[in-house]
DNA sequence: GCTTTATCCATAGTATGCTATGTATTTTCC
DNA sequence: GGAAAATACATAGCATACTATGGATAAAGC
C-alpha cells in the first residue's frame, strides 16, 4: 500500500490548517489578535462569563493548552478571570470591553480568511467541503467524553 | 454576516487537523516518529540526497522550521546531513538504516490513522473531500513562489 | 577581480499545541 | 463528619509552527 504526501488525507489536512492560519493571522494580527486565541474570543463573543472547563469542551484543545492561552489573553487585556462565587475550583470568564470592542473586525478579518483560502473552490464545493468537515469531526469527537457547558 | 465557530472553514480544518495529529501520534509514538517530522520522512522515503531547501518547497513549511525539525531528526538519528560538494551552502540530506527500516510500520501507522479520522465519511465521500483539499491546497500554493528540486 | 545581490542554513524569540503532574476544592459515600 | 474520589485549574517540559535576523557561500554585474 503506497502513501504518497498528497495521497494522506492527514498530510492534506494539515496543510491547508496552515495555510489558513496563515491568512488568518495576516489579517488579524493588525487588530491585536492571534490565531490561538480567535476561537475562544468566538465562543467568548457569543456568550461569556463561562468557565475555563466549558471552553475546553466548547474549542476542543486540551485544558493545559487552554489555560495558557487564557493567560496571555488575560495578559493582553483582552479577558477577566474572576473566581466563581459558587465554586472554588471555577474561575469565570469575561471578556474586557477592548475584547468586546474587536468582534466585528476579527469577524470581518475571519470572513475574508476564509474567502481568500476557498477562492479555488465553487459556491457548491466550499458548501460540500464544509459538510464533510463537520460529518469527520463529529464521528471522532462523538467517540470523546463530552459535557455540559455551565448556564449563567 | 454571522460567524460561528461550526461555521468557519477555517476553524474546522484546524479542529480536523487537530484530530489527525493524534491520531497519527498515538501510532507512530510507539515506533519513534512524531507528527512533524512524519511528512519530511514521506518525502525521504521517496528520494532522498535532498537539500534542506528542497524539503522546504515539497512540505510546505518554513525554512526555520525545516531547519529545526532536521536538527532533531539528525539528534535523533533518523538522518544525517552531509555537505554539498557542490555547493558550500548546501547540505544534503540522507536517512540512516535506522530512518528507512520505519518506512513500513510507519506508512502502515499512517494508513490507519487515515482510516480512523475519515470512518464517518463513505468511500465517495472521502475521495471528494480529498480532491477539495487538494483543489484549495493548490489555489493557494499556486500563488506563492515556486522552486526546482534539485536533481541527483 | 570585486562589489552587490541572492541563496542556504542557523539561531533567537514567541505562540500554540501536547502529556504528565501537582494543588486546591468539591462531591460522594460510608 | 471524614476519607476517598472527582473536578478545576496551574505548571513544567517538550514539539512544532511562525517571524526576524545573521553568517557563510555563490552568482551576477560592473
Amino acid at each position: 500500500m503506497s502513501l504518497t504526501p498528497g495521497s494522506s488525507a492527514g498530510y492534506l489536512v494539515n496543510h491547508l490548517a496552515r495555510l489558513f492560519a496563515a491568512a488568518l493571522q495576516d489579517r488579524i494580527k493588525p487588530l491585536g489578535l492571534s490565531t490561538g486565541v480567535f476561537p475562544i474570543m468566538l465562543h467568548l463573543w457569543q456568550k461569556d462569563g463561562l468557565t475555563q472547563s466549558d471552553l475546553v469542551t466548547l474549542v476542543g484543545i486540551e485544558q493545559a493548552t487552554m489555560a495558557n492561552t487564557l493567560a496571555r489573553m488575560e495578559r493582553d487585556g483582552l479577558i477577566l478571570r474572576r473566581p466563581d462565587p459558587d465554586d472554588g475550583r471555577s474561575k469565570r470568564i469575561f471578556l474586557t470591553e477592548v475584547g468586546r470592542a474587536k468582534q466585528t473586525g476579527a469577524m470581518a478579518a475571519a470572513n475574508a480568511a476564509n474567502a481568500d483560502i476557498m477562492a479555488a473552490l465553487t459556491t457548491g464545493e466550499r458548501e460540500q467541503m464544509m459538510q464533510l468537515l463537520r460529518k469527520a469531526i463529529e464521528g471522532k469527537a462523538g467517540q470523546g467524553r463530552q459535557s455540559q457547558v455551565h448556564a449563567e
